[in-house]
DNA sequence: CTATCAAAGACTTCACATGCCTATAATAGC
DNA sequence: GCTATTATAGGCATGTGAAGTCTTTGATAG
C-alpha cells in the first residue's frame, strides 16, 4: 500500500512547472535531469499529465510541456488520480451492498483523506515553496 | 494503490471471531470456508494477527482462534497496519526535511485517513453487523 | 531540409501478492 | 503411549503490475 514512484515524478513536476515561466516550455530531458529519472519513464508520465488536460506540449524544436491555463485550480487529488487511477483502496470481491460496516468505514476513511488532498491546490503549493529552476 | 486481499481477509476474519463463541475456538478450516479462500494462505495472515496479540491460538484437538481479552479496542487501522505494515503511503526518495510542503500535504492527508481508522473499534462494528457463523 | 522534440508501443526486469505443498511441533482424547 | 487433529514454518510456483529501456513515428522551428 503505496503510490507509486510514479505519481512522486508527477507531483514533483507540476511543482516545477509552477515555477517556470509560462512562453517557454521546458524539455523533458531537463525535467528529467532534475528529478534524477530517465527521461523515456518520465515521457511517459507527462502524456497522462497532457491528456488528463493539467498540461500542455509542444512538439519540435523549442517544444516541450507547460503548464495550461486554470492550472491554479489543480489540486493534488487531480494529480495523484490522474497516475494512480480512481479506483478505491478497498474492492472486497462479494459487494454485500452498500449498508456494508466494513465498507463503510473504510471508505468513509479514504474520502477523508480525499477531501484533505482535493482543498490542496496546485497554486498554493507553488507559493509556500521557493523552486528554483 | 490498494489493500491488499489480505487485508481484506484479516477484517472479515476479525469480524467473524468477534461472533464466536470465546470458549470455543474455530479452525482455520472453517474460516477459510466461509471466506472462500484457501485454508494454508489464510494460515498466515492469522499466524501474524496472533504475533500482533490480537488472536490466540492453540495447536492440537479442538484448537483453533479466538479473540484475546481486550479485543473491543482493536481499531482498524491496528489490523490493517499488522497486515500492510506501517509504512508512509509517500516516501520520496530524497527527504529534504520536514519542512518539505509536498510531504506535509500527502502526510496530513493520510493521517487524517488514519484518524477515521483509528477511532472505530471492532467492537463498533460488531454491534453494527449482525453474524451468523 | 534538418535538428529537435513529443508520442506510442514493444520489451525486459524486478518486486510482491497470492496461493499451494510439505514437514514439524503441540495437544486432546483414548 | 498412540493417534487424530491442529497450528507453525518454510519453501516453491505463479501472476500481476511497477519501473525502466529502446526504437519508431510524427510534428515543428529555423
Ligand atoms: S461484508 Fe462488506 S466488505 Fe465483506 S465482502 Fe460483504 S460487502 Fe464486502
Ligand atoms: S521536495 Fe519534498 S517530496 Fe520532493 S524529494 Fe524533497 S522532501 Fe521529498
Amino acid at each position: 500500500m503505496k503510490y507509486s514512484k510514479a505519481t512522486d515524478y508527477a507531483l514533483h513536476t507540476m511543482l516545477f512547472l509552477t515555477a517556470a515561466t509560462p512562453n517557454q516550455p521546458i524539455g523533458v530531458q531537463k525535467l528529467a535531469e532534475r528529478l534524477g529519472v530517465s527521461a523515456t519513464y518520465l515521457s511517459k508520465i507527462l502524456t497522462k499529465l497532457v491528456k488528463a488536460g493539467m498540461i500542455e506540449s509542444a512538439s519540435g524544436a523549442r517544444g516541450g510541456y507547460r503548464l495550461k491555463r486554470n492550472w491554479e485550480n489543480i489540486s493534488f487529488l487531480d494529480i495523484i488520480h490522474t497516475i494512480e487511477g480512481k479506483a478505491s483502496l478497498f474492492d472486497c470481491s462479494l459487494d454485500h451492498g452498500s449498508e456494508c460496516a466494513i465498507q463503510q468505514v473504510v471508505l468513509l476513511a479514504e474520502e477523508k483523506m480525499e477531501d484533505h488532498l482535493r482543498n490542496q491546490t496546485l497554486a498554493e503549493l507553488a507559493k509556500k515553496v521557493e523552486v528554483d529552476v
